[in-house]
DNA sequence: CAAAATATAAATGTCAGACATTTATCACAG
DNA sequence: CTGTGATAAATGTCTGACATTTATATTTTG
């Protein structure tokens, strides 16, 4: 069956599109074979160049895969919560960059999401996710721990708290959020005395969670919003005194 | 400058990551234009058509967007939060309708990052967020509303609720997920009471916001929440009935 | 002299055919 | 029965060409 296109826009988009149309709506099943490059090339009547730029359009969005060899050629792929995630972090992150998105707007953004996970994480935590939480705290107390190493473990703090919800759907959003958040994160520079400032709120919000005490976490949260906001002050100023 | 490429792997994919690495560095500012095919070809060392496939993969995340003609060429995009949104809702909606993921998780996602909203909409909200509120309650009102259309503005409604928050890094999260919800909204039935208890409750935190009374609203919310999850129920009962 | 028509050049979009490489499968020899 | 090589099918890549679009320079004309 021959498949017309619109001679006015490029063929590899329109074939990209039709083929995700078909992904979308089950017709071409999870880990289903499309057909080689010939056939499809005879299909849309291109050439396998284009059929080709089409397929990498859509490996770009992760939603084939391709295999060489005789049993080779493209295949559905399942999305997987960890690729998805890769993606919202590039776009995210790329939205932030392009987009001159201050700061407090992020943080905010990023606080406000966590806070919406905190009755559930304090309802449903396990022993698993509160062992997680007091082994970035004792990580975050060790000392010649660099800057971006300190990050790294408040992301993988907040992050354990987002999935003691439970919920993939919001950690999958979250994970988003803090991640494309880190570059800012990374320009701060923590002195010992914030750092102290900071483990303390953490261990709060760990003890709170397993109490299964909202409020208290949810205080917690706030506090450490307000502190994150404040030490964020410092980027701005130094941004301005790099541009300026 | 020519570029060296792991020739054990695709040159598309390599060459792709590197202009992407680029343009994320800000060493190709947006709305700059990228050295023609030809030249990246002679970059790469590689042959044009090559140069082009890694091109659509770019094109394919709107990262860049291409012109014909004489001072034609890739331009790197300036990414909005519109198109950012668009992509938020396609791996979304991939996400859900590939993993099987049940309403209630989403169900509780969403409601979860609204509920996150409702503190800075009672300080932000403005008249127009709430003219849009009340809009829409109006139209849900309305004699003759197909199912589909009384979800549509039912998404405004919460559409709109998220704006009021002002932060437009929220209101891009929620959007991905409110629309990526509407597909499994769209095969509940709405009968003429359970339509009214939603007006009910949407007219209820219409007027909380308006008061700025975030107590008040939350119970709404969570109201709204815990009944969407009853009709929710209907919809695992038929799928259940359609599988078997 | 000015404005319209035309030629030119540069870039992307597309095609055709070829070769290289990878990989599963099958036949065959030991 | 097992290992090895031939085979075929598919993707990955290259070359060279032509088509199309579009800005710019040039020429022609009123």
């Amino acid at each position: 069956m021959k498949t017309e296109l619109d001679s006015t826009r490029e063929y590899s988009q329109q074939i990209a599109q039709a083929i995700r149309d078909e992904i979308v709506a089950g017709a071409l099943p999870v880990n289903g074979r499309l057909p080689s490059e010939g056939e499809l090339a005879a299909r849309f009547n291109v050439s396998r160049p284009t059929v080709r730029e089409a397929l990498k359009r859509l490996a770009a969005q992760n939603l084939i895969r391709t295999q060489r060899g005789a049993t080779g050629g493209a295949f559905v792929n399942q999305l997987s919560f960890a690729q998805a995630q890769e993606h919202l972090v590039t776009t995210a992150t790329l939205l932030l960059s392009m987009n001159a998105i201050d700061f407090e707007t992020v943080c905010e953004a990023r606080f406000a999401l966590e806070r919406a996970c905190l009755p559930l994480a304090c309802m449903r935590r396990g022993p698993d996710h509160l062992a997680s939480l007091r082994a970035e705290i004792l990580r975050q107390n060790a000392d010649g721990l660099s800057d971006e190493g300190f990050c790294a473990s408040d992301v993988a703090f907040h992050r354990a708290l987002v999935d003691a919800a439970g919920n993939p759907v919001l950690s999958w959003h979250m994970a988003g959020a803090v991640e494309a958040m880190q570059p800012l994160m990374n320009m701060i520079t923590f002195t010992a005395r914030s750092r102290a400032r900071i483990v303390g709120l953490h261990s709060r919000l760990a003890d709170a969670l397993e109490q299964g005490a909202v409020v208290e976490a949810s205080c917690a949260l706030e506090a450490l919003a307000a502190y994150t906001l404040e030490l964020g002050g410092e980027i701005r100023a130094r941004r301005a005194g790099v541009l300026g």
